[in-house]
Formats: structure tokens, sequence, C-alpha cells
DNA sequence: AGATGTGAAAGTTTTCACAGCC
DNA sequence: GGCTGTGAAAACTTTCACATCT
């Protein structure tokens, strides 16, 4: 099997979600081509991405879309349940675990951590959060298959060290800042200012809509 | 200027955090790979990268780090301020408005839209929220340049178009499916989801670390 | 006819490597 | 010697187009 691109890995999250929605309302059958206009994409890139994996469809029918959402879950590794460390219990950390929308996809917040001690000791969402001192009694051992980073710049590659100590293989980090870990150590960083500075990159360089009439001729 | 492409706009945003740091600590003049390597990509990637909007280094020396600085500021449109509204005043939207991180960059919330009765009214880090029907009043005639949607994937195209509609050119979406938006709005979307399913995907399907023994021979 | 799966082609991004300047 | 700026090469990703199957 040929190494599989990240963006073929995001595509393949967002046909599992247009699955999903298309199970729920009933399809039994969906073309590549259905599938890719859901998502913005083409019909050949979503052939492409599945082929990746092995051949899920019927030449002159489509997909399955049950089956077709069997596999991709077992793709992704969404067969089983991940245990999920928050690390920052500020705004974000704190919307996180009440947001209880990544549990339906499998991921489940067991453990909440701060360092403010005005903050541990809080129940949030049924947690308690604990001293970030205490991280390696509850990851270590397996006890955490992923980690979120959700506190400030200065704390956050500490904090990501700590976590791979702790034998935590996944990283979320949504600190603005790149952050380094080993090689066996997965690390998404979700960067919001970059989100905000790349749309203002666009608005700035793109060029405004053509209007009917250019004011002052 | 040839057609940039929106990894390299990524990647400037993250060279302007280095530089700010960088000047932060005092530094005057940097190489491209100083600068590559705290962000972890290749100097070559960091010449080319600026190469796309003029030369802005010496030869010999490196560049010029408040220079830079500037330039790059320049090119990403943040010599002004820019006026962003939030839509759906959940955990997540509240969470945004909570965090004054992004005035730094240039970017004010100025509106926050809900419409739950509920939290219509309730003031939130000191705006009020509105009901999202007065967005045309707030974001009409350039009120708003810039959009974040924090609502319930239900209600998400819908605010899109909304946003659309009032003249918004750039959107920030944070529900969990792509939107689509004319072709003159800039539109970034961050999915949580994806990013969780991503890791899942890398630790189900890459090696774990080598150990120096395997258990069981 | 209608749709998949896939090599080949086209397009894009990254890296190399070196001329040119400090 | 050190470093930038940049064409050329390499690597990677997407799209095309068609043989193959229902």
């Amino acid at each position: 099997m040929t190494r599989i691109s990240e963006s073929t890995v995001r595509r393949l999250s967002h046909y599992y979600r247009v699955l999903e929605e298309v199970e729920a309302e009933g399809g039994r059958l969906i073309s590549s081509h259905r599938l890719a206009e859901r998502e913005g994409v083409t019909s050949a890139q979503v052939r492409k991405d599945l082929s990746c994996f092995g051949s899920f469809g019927r030449r002159g029918l489509g997909y399955n879309v049950a089956h077709l959402r069997q596999e991709i879950r077992a793709i992704l590794g969404l067969d089983r349940r991940w245990r999920v460390g928050i690390v920052g219990i500020g705004n974000l950390g704190t919307a996180l675990m009440l947001y209880r929308g990544f549990e339906q996809q499998g991921f489940d917040v067991v453990a909440a951590f701060d360092r403010d001690p005005a903050r541990v000791g809080r129940t949030l969402g049924g947690l308690v959060v604990r001293d970030i001192a205490e991280l390696p009694l509850v990851a270590g051992d397996g006890g955490l298959d992923l980690g979120v980073i959700a506190t400030p710049l200065k704390a956050a590659q500490e904090v990501a060290d700590a976590l791979v100590a702790c034998g935590v293989r996944g990283i979320l980090n949504l600190a603005p800042r790149k952050l380094f870990v080993p090689e066996h150590v997965a690390l998404r960083t979700v960067d919001m200012t970059v989100e905000f500075e790349t749309l203002s990159f666009a608005l700035t360089n793109l060029a405004p809509p053509a209007r009917r009439r250019r004011p002052r001729g």
C-alpha cells in the first residue's frame, strides 16, 4: 500500500460525514459523483482516495452507503473509542469540554488539567479539573490516547513534552505555534490566528466582486 | 506576480509570529535558516515564499527582523483593523468572544449574534448578543469585514448565505461541514472533528515506536 | 447505458543547487 | 565564509480518459 497523503485522510473524514447523512436520509447507493459534489471535490478525487484502501464500489452502480461508511470508519480507526485529555481549561478548553459532539464520533473526554489552583478542583461537564502534575497518573500506561493543548502559548511546548513523556501518541494543539514532538507522535495544530490572517490576506489581495457600475466611472 | 498558494500565505502568518518573537527578544537580523527551523520548514521554502512578494533580504547577511516583519504585515493586510462578527454564541462562540488574543493582531470582535432568545440580550465580553435578524443592520454597508460561524451544523449554510448577502467577504466556518459561498467570498473552515479523525487514523495506521524488547519475543 | 478503478498526463509544491552579492 | 534569490529538478497531488464491469 502506497503512502497515504494527509489530504486524502482529511477527505475521508469528510466523506464519512456525508455518508452518515446520506444513510440517515435513507440512501442505499451513492455514486462518486454525488459524494463528490456534496463536499466540493471531483468524482475522480473520491475514487482515487478510496482506491488507496481497496475497491469498495460496483461498476455501473456506485457504492453501498452503509458498507462504504463502515469501511471508512475502520480505515479512520473509528471502530474503537479514544480517551482524550484536555490540558488548559481556559475559555477554549472549557468550550471543548462542554461540547459533546466529539463523543458521537468516538472521542471521550476523560480528563481535564490546568496549572492554575483557582481552576483545579472545579467540576466541568462532569469532570473534575486536575492539577497538571497529576498528568502521569492519568495518562501513564495508556490511560490517555490523545491530548488537546489549549494552554497559553508559553506553556504549550512544555505540555506537549509532558504528554509525550506519558506515552500519549496523538496531540491536537490549539496554541498558536508549531510544536516539536518525536516522529512517532502524531500532531495536528489548529491555529485560529493563522485562519484569520489568511482571510485578511485574501480580502486584501483578492479583487472585490465586479460591480455593475464603478463609482465615479 | 504569480499566483500565491494558500500554503505560502499560511507560512507567512507563521513567519510573522516568529518575527514578532525575535524582535521582542531584541534580534536585529535573521537568516532564512533560523527563521525556518523555528517553524519546522526548510530555508529554501522560506526564501521561495518571500520571493513571491519581493527581495527583502541581503545576501551574506539575512533579513532585517523589523523590516521583514513590517513587509509581511503589509502583505497579510494586518496594517488595518478588521471588524469581526461572531454568529452562534454557544460554548465555542462564547470562548472566542472572551478570548482577546485576536485583537492584538488587528481583529476586533464588534458584534455577536444568536437565534436563541435565551441568549439574545446577554452581555459577553462587553458586547450585547443580538438577534440574528439584526445582522443586516450591523453588517450592511461594510459594518462587518469578517464573519465567524459557530452555530450548529444545521444553521451554518443559512448563516453563511446571510453573511454573504450583507456583504461580508470573509468567513471563518467552525461548523463541521464545507460550506458553499460565491467566488468572491473567502472561506476558511476549521473542523475539529476532522482533526480528531486524522489523529485517529495516524494512531491506527502508524506503527508504534520501536521498543527495545518486544513483549513475548 | 452508467459507474468504478486506474495508469498516464497535467498541474502544483517543495527541494536542490548554485550564481551573485556581502 | 556566509547567505539570498531563483531557475531547474524532484516530488507530490489532482485531473483526465478509458478499459472494465454491471
